[in-house]
RNA sequence: GCGGGUGUAGCCAAGUGGUUAAGGCAGAGGAUUGUGGUUCCUCCAUUCGUGGGUUCGAUUCCCAUCAUCCGCCCCA
């Protein structure tokens, strides 16, 4: 045999019937973006390395040793990005969004991102995004309406589920859920105030360094911030007296407008003084979701974003205040997924897209056309119908039609086929019916499956 | 990038330095003579992630490699 070729290390294929949750979740968050006067941009998969280093930042993990850069014919350095957010900004300078858009311009974007990491479960070297940016305002109201749209994007991802699950006639497990996401919250300052806290941290790391471990003594110097999120226990005692930020007074303001409305749409939020995002541009607010009760898994942030005011002037545009954030499909898939975790065989067999209405047979080869003919007026008439390619007896008929979940099954033969009538039959019932063999006809006679959230 | 665990069919999984590698689920085909999920029968790993080595002989021991998982780093 000749050497197989597998996927290459930290990508993975998406399989039934994950790929209806993968769907579901596209589509939830479609559905609630539009609600929001979100629209989709679509940047392209790799752009400049200059972009990232620029935008993420030269120091930062993601930009030194974890981007898949190459250089093309044309000797550019380019690079398959690693996050979203200096793409859309890209595009919202260069395709002058600041004039074509009313502002704030509210877009979301959705796609693979890539990363060479070690992988691990939630983390894999190409993995998907959906985010949503909204440019142009520097106003509270916005990042309060964002993570409230993060939040309840994930309910309505719990609900959409179990109304797949219930269209499919399956069981919803009672009282299986994901562990419940918290809302971590913080503020990191503004260029007026967190220059001057980070200098004040600094020197404070450096007067007790002896105490700190080797990680601690590195980000003392290149990211003193992430010092304060440290998980060796005598690191976190000794930070318990570290000088908290002192923000200026519009930071301040800011913070609490956030908090105000976040509590006005009664999501909860946990305050996080350590919360320390590992990208440049952040500044005032950063949030992320996780699953409650703290670190039992590794990789689970779902969500996480925060307020960037200045990046856009640093990608060389006017100065725009921003907002934006991203959720991990993956972990979000995987999140879900526990909600099919203690299904049997049978009923996993039976998540699928559209149940079809109708199954059929045909009992002698020559009425297969017949059948044949039947199925393909029917679909054009948007009926969910699957049939057995090939002439069988009706037992075996039945069984298929079985197993494909079908909701009723016609078997066409040579009798059907010279009176022009056949029985339809209801799988559930058992109960059978004379109909007409003419598609309009039958359309009529079938009932409705369940369709879930494709209708 | 660092440290560790694992690797037998689509899934779960037994197994041993020695001719033919259990079993279950799933899957395929058939029987019960134009009407179904039961039952019954048959099939489904020339091979134990891959490549070397030790050995008369390796799925079993050793090395390497690949993949995956856990922890760290970091992040979605």
């Amino acid at each position: 045999m000749t050497q197989r070729i597998t996927a290459p290390r930290g990508t993975h294929d998406t399989l039934p019937p994950d790929e209806r949750l993968v769907a579901l979740v596209e589509e939830t968050a479609a559905r609630l973006f539009a609600r929001h006067g979100l629209r989709e941009i679509r940047t392209p998969i790799f752009e400049a390395t200059e972009l990232f280093a620029r935008g993420v930042g030269t120091e930062t993990d993601m930009v030194a040793k974890e981007m898949y850069t190459f250089t093309d014919r044309g000797d550019r350095s380019l690079t398959l990005r690693p996050e979203g957010t200096a793409g859309v900004v890209r595009a919202y300078v260069e395709g002058r969004l600041d004039q074509a858009l009313p502002q704030p311009a509210r877009l979301w974007y959705g796609g693979p991102m890539f990363r060479y990491e070690r992988p691990q479960k939630g983390r894999q070297r190409q993995f998907h995004q959906i985010g949503v940016e909204v440019l142009g305002s520097s106003s509270p109201a916005i990042d309060a309406e964002m993570i409230v749209l993060a939040h309840d994007l994930q309910q309505e991802l719990l609900d959409a589920v179990c109304a797949w699950l219930r269209d499919c006639g399956v069981e919803v497990p009672a009282g299986l859920e994901p562990t419940p996401l918290e809302v971590r919250i913080n503020s990191l300052g503004d260029a007026a105030c967190r220059p001057v806290y980070r200098e004040a941290l600094q020197e404070w790391l450096r007067q007790g360094a002896g105490t700190y471990c080797a990680d601690c003594l590195r980000r003392t110097e290149s990211n003193p911030l992430r010092v304060l999120d440290c998980k060796v226990p005598a690191c976190r005692t000794r930070n318990a007296g570290a000088p908290r930020l002192q923000p200026c007074a519009s930071c301040q303001d800011h913070a609490a407008q956030v908090r105000a409305l976040l509590e006005a749409a009664d999501v909860r939020v946990v305050e996080d003084p350590a919360l320390v995002r590992g990208l440049d541009y952040y500044s005032r607010t950063v949030f992320e979701m996780v699953p409650a009760g703290g670190g039992e898994a590794a990789q689970a942030t779902v969500c996480a974003g925060g307020r960037y005011d200045g990046l856009v002037a640093e990608l060389g545009g006017a100065d725009t205040p921003a907002f934006g954030w991203a959720l991990g499909l993956e972990r979000t898939v995987q999140r879900l997924e526990t909600l099919l975790a203690d299904l049997s065989p049978q009923d996993r067999s039976r998540l699928r897209a559209d149940r079809p209405v109708l199954f059929m047979g045909a009992l002698e080869a020559r009425a297969l056309p017949e059948v044949f003919r039947l199925g393909v007026a029917l679909r054009r008439l948007g009926f969910s119908v699957q049939w057995l390619p090939a002439a069988a007896k009706p037992d075996r008929i039945l069984k298929a039609a079985v197993r494909a979940d079908a909701r009723q099954v016609l078997l066409v033969g040579s009798d059907e086929l010279s009176s022009g009538r056949a029985r339809l039959k209801d799988l559930a019932t058992r109960e059978q019916r004379d109909v007409n063999l003419v598609a309009a006809e039958l359309g009529t006679c079938l009932k409705p499956a369940g369709t879930g959230l494709a209708s």
